[in-house]
DNA sequence: GCCGTTTTCGGCCCGACTGTTTTCAGTCG
């Protein structure tokens, strides 16, 4: 193959190199500020709130904060001439094992340093080694408990290997669909597979297509950009290496089949084998990804246009995609009494989003224009409390000052109503920031845990349950703190917390940011079964994570909910009318 | 490495936990 020219240094780029300069660093033991200057610098052109390519043909980017003598000469070096010198020394240096050392909880820069430069180790393969031999307790700073800590995260590391976050995945299969739907070629393409039901991570990315010509679409496919190796190619079934590793299939079938192939490859496999199963006993029909074949007349194809067409046929009211785990959604169906799913259009609220008073990047007024932007009538604003020192938690006069600005917007008009609230640590012992008075001033209180994750799940469990007794606390954020690929939740009882939140009418958050996803959706129609409504949070710090209460949305259907069970649904009204529920008068 | 001066150095968000030590370094959020 012809090999491509580089491509010409973009922002994207720029930030990366930034952030791998960072990376290696603070592997070499630089001054951790110098390691954050870099870091703010990328995070600040990832943002994409200027042009930093442009700045710097310009001249002008020493103008901007963040960016001093140092940066600038480092991002004018990689635009005119493609790379940084420092970078590529710093790459020859530090061994990339080290790099993926960084992933293991509470294995941080100094000591990874240390067993690189005393035990020469370089690589997970090593550290795991000279952990069972115990060979880290010789260094200072280092005892059995560390040894047993690593092992642990490593394996934790080989568990979840090979995963991707939903929406890492779902972007680049949107990339690719989008190139191929162009082609003349292609009659139907979908994306399918645990992308399509929405699983949280996923491993692999699967496309469904339908074409008279395959070897054109095939042929296209490996000639994507971003495809880095070709593992298979075929008539049926390409499979391709993206970027980052993941793997990509394409299966190209007739435009007959297709809706046969897109059900069988959206699966679950457990909701496929249940479909087959129960078609074969009350049909006497067989199932397989390239049709519905009647027995009783000699396997004769039974034609169906789409998949609802295909559910019918079955004796099923159509299943959306985000349900088929069987999960009982096969008998939901049958029964006639599958819910309607919330949809996009349905929300009208956006809560749980951080400001510059506390870590959030924008103004209230900017996060609120943003909001009403989007067409959302009402939002809520939710700051770290005062316990949350390293996000910059407000004070008692930050809050109330907060608060008067949010009044006074109100009052001005930013084309949707604020609602004033704070998103409330809860401390050890189950109590929350401030008292009454502030929290009384509050339109709603997000209560969450960001500290003490490691206490016993009884101990947790009664923490949690306590801060939802308290009459403010409108809603549980994140409840079980996991982040995923990287860190476990906390133990937690959710039955019981669950229960807490019915009988105390605290709602509880899907966390929409797509590293946290929690609620589960394996726990979100227990909850809506108890009673207790959701509210989807993005928790945005940023304009841009503003859009990630989509992804929530999409974890909200996977877990069942109706229009009626989440709070970002209700019109501004009934929003004020539930918040101040519960509350004293 | 950046910033902002009481302008060329000293501070940079802060508090708690863990595992190591015997007063503290490293990590995390």
């Amino acid at each position: 193959m012809p090999r491509r020219t580089p491509p010409a240094i973009d922002a994207k780029a720029v930030a990366q190199a930034l952030e791998a300069l960072a990376t290696l660093l603070e592997l070499t033991g630089a001054n951790t500020f110098k390691v954050r200057a870099h870091e703010n610098a990328a995070r600040a052109i990832t943002a994409g709130e200027f042009d930093v390519i442009e700045e710097v043909r310009e001249e002008t980017l020493g103008e901007r904060k963040g960016f001093g003598e140092g940066l600038v000469k480092k991002v004018t070096e990689l635009v005119e001439t493609g790379k940084i010198a420092e970078l590529e020394a710093l790459r020859a240096e530090v061994p990339e094992g080290l790099i993926d050392m960084l992933r293991i909880p509470g294995f941080g820069p100094k000591k990874i340093r240390a067993v690189w430069k005393e035990l020469g180790i370089t690589s997970l393969e090593a550290l795991h080694h000279a952990c069972e031999e115990h060979r880290l307790r010789e260094l200072s700073g280092f005892g059995a408990k560390t040894e047993e800590k690593i092992l642990e995260g490593i394996q934790f590391l080989q568990s979840h290997a090979g995963l991707t976050l939903w929406p890492t995945a779902w972007s680049k299969a949107q990339a690719i669909v989008r190139v191929l739907r162009g082609l003349d070629a292609v009659q139907r393409i979908e994306v399918a597979g645990s992308l399509r039901r929405r699983r949280e991570v996923v491993k692999d990315i699967d496309i469904v297509c339908s074409s008279l010509h395959p070897t054109e679409v095939m042929d296209a496919f490996v000639a994507l950009d971003g495809v880095e190796e070709i593992v298979a190619k075929g008539e049926t079934k390409t499979t391709v290496r993206l970027s980052r590793g993941i793997a990509c299939d394409l299966r190209v079938v007739t435009d007959e089949q297709f809706p046969f192939t897109l059900a069988h490859f959206t699966g679950s496999k457990e909701h496929n084998v249940a479909m087959r199963g129960r078609a074969q006993r009350e049909f006497n029909i067989r199932v397989s990804e390239y049709g519905l074949f009647d027995e009783s007349r000699d396997g004769e194809l039974i034609p169906c246009a789409d998949e609802e067409a295909l559910h019918r046929r079955l004796g099923l009211d159509p299943i959306e995609p985000e349900m088929r785990e069987n999960l009982g959604e096969i008998e939901a169906a049958e029964a006639g009494e599958l819910p309607e799913l919330v949809t996009e259009s349905d929300i009208v609220g956006n809560i749980h989003m951080h400001t510059v008073f506390s870590d959030g990047k924008e103004s209230v007024e900017r996060m609120a224009r943003a909001c009403a932007d989007r067409g959302f009538k009402w939002v809520g604003i939710s700051d770290h409390s005062v316990s949350a020192a390293y996000a910059g938690g407000m004070t008692r006069d930050r809050v109330l000052e907060q608060f008067k600005e949010i009044d006074a917007l109100n009052r001005r008009g930013v084309g949707c109503r604020l609602f004033k609230g704070i998103e409330v640590d809860i401390l050890s012992d189950g109590s929350v920031d401030y008292d009454e008075e502030i929290w009384d001033l509050s339109d709603f209180l997000i209560a969450s845990v960001h500290s003490h994750f490691t206490m016993g799940e009884a101990e947790m469990t009664e923490r949690i349950c306590r801060a939802m007794e308290n009459p403010y606390v409108t809603i549980l954020g994140h409840p079980t703190g996991r982040l995923l690929l990287s860190r476990e939740p906390y133990a937690v009882d959710l039955g019981a917390v669950i229960e807490a939140a019915a009988r105390t009418g605290t709602m509880i958050e899907i966390n929409a940011n797509p590293l946290r996803l929690d609620l589960d959706w394996r726990w979100v129609h227990r909850a809506r079964d108890a009673g207790v409504m959701i509210a989807i949070g993005p928790d945005a710090h940023s304009i841009p994570m503003l859009d990630d209460i989509w992804i929530g949305v999409g974890l909200a259907r996977k877990g069942w909910l109706r229009k009626g069970d989440v709070l970002n649904c209700l019109s501004t009204k009934k929003a004020a009318a539930t918040f101040a529920l519960g509350r004293k008068t």
